[in-house]
DNA sequence: CATATAATATACCGATTGGTATAAATTAAT
DNA sequence: ATTAATTTATACCAATCGGTATATTATATG
């Protein structure tokens, strides 16, 4: 990695957690100097525009949650165990997320919906990853004789996002961390009382 | 209603659907100048400033959709039939509420979360009375001898609000009701396979 | 019809927006 | 060490931001 390499990534990392607060709109360029501790000169000499740091930035904060969770997933060996420890992940790490803003897929997909068309695609291609990631968790369980014949991978993978995403809006507009942990139960139970064989 | 009342009521119809699209800080005095139809003054002349507009705009939006899930609501003897007429109301009105820039509760709760907290405030008190809502239905259900005992009402009304809102997402993001209908389907199997007696 | 009052439009305010030209400073290569 | 190339800082740009003072128009009341 070479010196520009080198800053394009700590201009990245300082300003990821602003994009996914303030918004990727919402966010100025006067916010960004103030966090990253740049001048705007140098800033726009690495980066042509605003956007082109804003995208680089919700493609670490998702990278960065997607790492964390494929490490979680790979140490699980059951497929019942690796969505259980796919769900947990969101319960365990709700401060630290909390912390960067919230969930960045879930802000990025609202905050682009109406306004940012790059990022939107970027967040579609993001959910679909993240959706075909459960759906094949559950066919390979499947094959394997571990879940349910009469389960559908994809119906399970629109739930699964659903209420982890919906259980940490809950939490977050509520201040309370109870309806994501509500959610994450109902998971669990669902796996275990539907999926688990 | 006097004709004061009137414009501003006027004003608040057409900012609604604006600030729900564009943000709550997202939205410019120029949009709605142009969405409105009247000049900055005459807009200011009806109310103090941005956020007055922002906040009545946000009750709108809500109360809208309140009140029309109230009816359907209403309609159902049964408190299961209820709870299923209660979100097949997301998906028979998708296409309304898509063109209206997606659920205002969703959207006001992500856009207000790190930016905006009276709106984060009435964002809260939005989603506390619709939880109520599930739950005292729940509630009713069990005392009524519909409902499962051994099911927990706000645990439902979590579950039942993360399906929907998540649903709601998905299928933004995707452009694919696919995944509302899955929820509203899990949703629905929820109710007449643990619920009902 | 005349007058008082309320509502709307015009024209402007300072501050901030994203972005850039250029100068200064740093780094790399000879 | 000197030069060439790259990176960073300064100072600025037009455009837009939210908001307001004032002029104009419309409405209601006598």
């Amino acid at each position: 990695m070479g010196k520009a390499e080198e800053t394009r990534q700590y201009i990245i990392e300082r300003a990821a957690p602003i994009f996914n607060k303030f918004g990727y709109e919402g966010t100025s360029m006067s916010q960004l100097v103030t966090a990253i501790g740049m001048t705007k000169g140098a800033i726009y000499g690495n980066f042509k525009d605003k956007d082109e740091i804003s995208l680089a930035a919700f493609e670490h904060n998702f990278g960065n949650i997607a790492k964390q969770i494929e490490q979680r997933v790979r140490a699980k060996e059951n497929t019942c165990d690796k969505l259980i420890a796919f769900a947990n992940f969101y319960l365990d790490e709700f401060a630290e997320i909390s912390q960067q803003g919230g969930c960045p897929l879930l802000n990025a997909a609202i905050d682009s919906d109406n306004t940012h068309q790059p990022l939107k695609e970027k967040v579609a291609q993001a959910l679909e990853g993240w959706l075909n990631t459960i759906a094949r968790i559950v066919h390979s369980g499947i094959k394997k004789g571990q879940i349910n014949r009469q389960v559908k991978p994809e119906q399970i993978a629109t739930v699964f996002v659903s209420l982890i995403e919906g259980g940490i809006m809950l939490s977050r507009a509520s201040g309370n961390t109870i309806h994501l942990s509500r959610n994450i139960d109902h998971i669990i139970h669902m796996v275990n009382q539907e999926l688990r064989l």
